[in-house]
DNA sequence: TTGAAAGCGCTAACAC
DNA sequence: GTGTTAGCGCTTTCAA
């Protein structure tokens, strides 16, 4: 049905190899040819079949990203990067979503397999570091955002997790709070445990007492935090801040907080992390901590593409980037100390 | 680098068409070779190349939805749909962002061309009915969702603009509101002008002079409703409710009545469409009108599939389905009447 | 600068 | 039920 690069050739009088020249490299070719062949890909309407082009010259150019959950901002903002930086560098994206699922992120990888894409970018928290090299390993790209996988072939940037856990309790405690609650994400997550690591390293820090009772898995979304939260009230714990391990999960606490009619952040303050873009219209605005998720997906993406092509680095294989306690109405507020 | 068929065929004693045949349909083979044909796929690690297997077959199992912009809710929202029906045909999605350039949604439409995917749904509302046309005319397989193509190989699934539009302005008038700003979006946008027909055939039946001032572009976002706004008011234009085209433009008015201290919905009642998730978290609440997201998308990746199969429709061609205007906080206020 | 010819890895006729 | 073989449409040596 289509024109192939044959009939262009008959119709402009040269070899199907001259065709391939113009339409790739382009070198090595008199512009009078060049003209010849254009007008015949014009006129014909012709466009090269990528199966046929993908299979003879053994790279797709495209770059596959694996999003944890699309219907989450903080992911399609990090999406908007990779594609624009993908598209400069002549990589095609296709964005896949895995919709929590560890099975769709493994299912996905087989697009990886079949060569479908030349590599991959995981924004994903579930699927193992073992796993993850294991593919590398066997010849595989696979560039990670989020978190560090130990692997000298695998690119990572992330921002500092226990950091920022810290300076966000900190920021709590400043307020005056002593019963901080911890909303974390499905435990294997690295975002979970490591954000859960900071939280306990400042409550030590300062000398306040770890209540484990007041860590609750949200599963990072917005029915997980509130489920989260009917489960500690039900327990009749004490609290007055939760800090979330996302704001997705601090939207299940806003909506806990409305249907009780608790005031944030004067009966409970609340902060979470992303500062998806929701966060901002919320009232009262939730305190989160800020990453450069466009320039991360922008920077991995050109890692992930050096690595496809001279199989290393050109300078470094792990970035990490600073985040930003932005303190909003959510949290904003001292609590009179109990006695 | 990987396996080949040939290597598989070579380890389990068969011909490469026996391992073929056990990997695609799988019919006409013993259970035996069968287990010795796996059994070698295991082995080695064998993943099918895509490239040969769609340059061979002519298809790629693969479809493309091109989406206005991943970062609005609305669109994600769709996908899902599209992707878990897809699957469940054993299609795959390949999601492309137009961010709002209709020179992206022409980019993406080459991997239409170049037979990287089978087929496209177009969810943007930018690329004209024309130029739609004129690639199914040449025999791509293109659907529509959110406007009615009129071609009979296009499948389409939308809601009536007109018709809610109207109801958004009934309701409005309903609360006392004369004065009504149409906040449009770009205007070669069916969504826009739809919109707007609504919009004015309820003044009309109404008997409420249309005041054109009263109409403003804000481009389908935020930042576009917010400017949108703020020229209304520089005009010194009186007006008690605004009819935002999208939810996303209606974040805008939000924003701008923040900023001036107008309360909602008692100085200004806002009305938007989409029912996009973000909505239900604004303070008020805001009213806009529901589509079925989720099964728009799931109803409209059948269709695509069955005219890509068969050339033509099972049975329609044409869905419209229904809305439903949810009002919210936001609009629901009665003011008072001038004399 | 251009052309001829081989072959990427798979599937689908057609034999057996 | 299984094997042989041709060829999908392109790129890439190699030769001219």
């Amino acid at each position: 049905m289509d024109a192939k690069i044959i009939d262009v050739a008959a119709k402009a009088g040269v070899s199907p190899a001259t065709v391939s020249r113009v339409l790739n490299q382009g070198n090595g070719v008199t512009p009078k040819t060049r003209t010849k062949v254009m007008k015949a890909i014009d006129e014909l309407n012709y466009h090269p079949n990528a199966a046929a082009k993908n299979l003879r010259s053994q790279k797709s150019m495209a770059i596959g990203v694996i999003a944890q959950d699309i219907n989450n901002a903080y992911f399609t903002e990090i999406i908007k990067g990779i594609e624009n930086m993908a598209y400069a560098r002549k990589y095609k994206v296709f964005i896949c979503d895995a919709e929590n699922q560890v099975e769709k992120e493994r299912d996905y990888l087989t697009l990886l397999m079949n060569r479908t894409m030349d590599g991959v970018i995981m924004i994903t928290p579930q699927l193992s570091d073992e796993e993850i090299c294991e593919l590398v390993d066997k010849g595989y790209s696979i560039s990670v955002i989020g978190r560090n996988v130990n692997h000298p072939k695998v690119a990572c940037i992330y921002t500092d997790n226990v950091k920022f856990s810290s300076q966000v309790v900190e920021h709590l405690l400043d307020c005056g709070h002593r019963d901080i609650v911890f909303l974390s994400g499905y435990p294997e997550a690295t975002d979970s445990y490591e954000r859960l690591e900071g939280y306990l390293k400042a409550l030590k820090e300062n000398h306040v007492p770890f209540r484990p009772e007041l860590v609750e898995n949200g599963d990072f979304n917005e029915t997980g935090g509130y489920e989260a939260m009917n489960r500690l009230f039900a327990k009749k714990l004490t609290f007055t801040a939760v800090f979330a391990a996302n704001d997705e999960m601090a939207l299940g606490v806003y909506r806990f907080c409305e249907e009780r009619g608790f005031s944030i952040p004067e009966r409970l303050a609340v902060v979470g992390v992303d500062n998806n873009r929701i966060s901002k219209y919320l009232t009262p605005r939730l305190s989160t901590v800020n990453q450069p998720k466009y320039t991360m997906g922008a920077i991995i993406v050109e890692k992930l593409i050096d690595q496809m092509n001279d199989n290393q680095f050109a300078d470094k294989r792990v970035f990490t980037v600073d985040s930003e306690l932005l303190v909003r109405g959510s949290s904003d507020f001292h609590i009179k100390k109990k006695k």
